[in-house]
DNA sequence: GTATTTGCAAAGTGTTTGCAGAATA
DNA sequence: TATTCTGCAAACACTTTGCAAATAC
């Protein structure tokens, strides 16, 4: 049975704080945009932090839960994790040639998803937005 | 080599028309809604028109590909696929519990899409945008 | 000292593909 | 008849899980 944390304590991971969890939350952080669970695990292995392939995903899953992350699914369906340092919703634009992300406004779509449910009668509407293009560097460089 | 379609003819299914693309494409149609390929193929099998699941998977990419079909992924990852009559682009809501999809207005997501990919310097920007909640009739069936 | 975490390998998804036989145009 | 379609089984990619050994607290 684990103490329940502290209020106003720093929550850094869920459950122990292990040699292999900081390795994923901070390759998480450094990667500074989406990135998959596999590119992370190659990430990590490369650089000489040993880490196996379930640890990774259970730790991006623990992240998650707790609202630590972000995921988005990429067009073949692979999941895509961001870290989210505060902890709010939010929406990005992602590049599809560099991975490139970058947190957009999306107000509009808030109200706009707010309306819909109301319009459409629907109860505990969740949105998913996602959106792509080439970024500036990628649309000019070729 | 095949003869392009004449402008103005009615074009249902993309290649030959077999018993085996019809079936699917009814099967689409009578859906009414979003379905699984693997509901799909089910729902034939159980119905005595025995179809190969990668028919029907090649089927529905032939749809897909031609725009008479809209692609939505729940959240597991699996796409569902929804007959799409118009030719237009369109977004819907989605009840979670019934599967009950509703077209919604979204000339408001388009323009915030549009403003974004003005704003983010971004190019070739393509969106997702994917409403759920309870519709209606669960909303208050409990 | 004990509950949690780890890695491996195996299992599980949904989806795609190779290929020989069947069917269409 | 020539091309396309079909079904099966195997292949695939991503993700999850069972379990024994290692580890954190």
């Amino acid at each position: 049975m684990t103490a329940a944390p502290r209020e106003g304590e720093i929550i850094v991971l869920g459950g122990r704080r292990t040699p292999r969890r900081k390795w994923v939350l901070n390759a998480l952080i450094d990667s500074n945009g989406f990135v998959s669970a596999q590119a992370l695990y190659t990430r990590l292995v490369g650089m000489g932090s040993p880490v196996g392939l379930s640890t990774v995903y259970r730790t991006l899953r623990v992240l998650t839960e707790s609202g630590r992350a972000d995921i988005v699914r990429d067009s073949n369906g692979e999941r895509l994790f961001r870290y989210r340092p505060s902890a709010e919703h939010q929406h990005y634009i992602l590049c599809r040639r560099c991975g490139l992300s970058t947190a957009v406004e999306a107000a509009a779509v808030e109200a706009w998803a707010k309306r819909v449910a109301t319009f459409s009668g629907f109860a505990e509407v969740e949105h998913t937005v996602e959106l792509s293009g080439l970024c500036p560097q990628c649309r000019g460089g070729g």
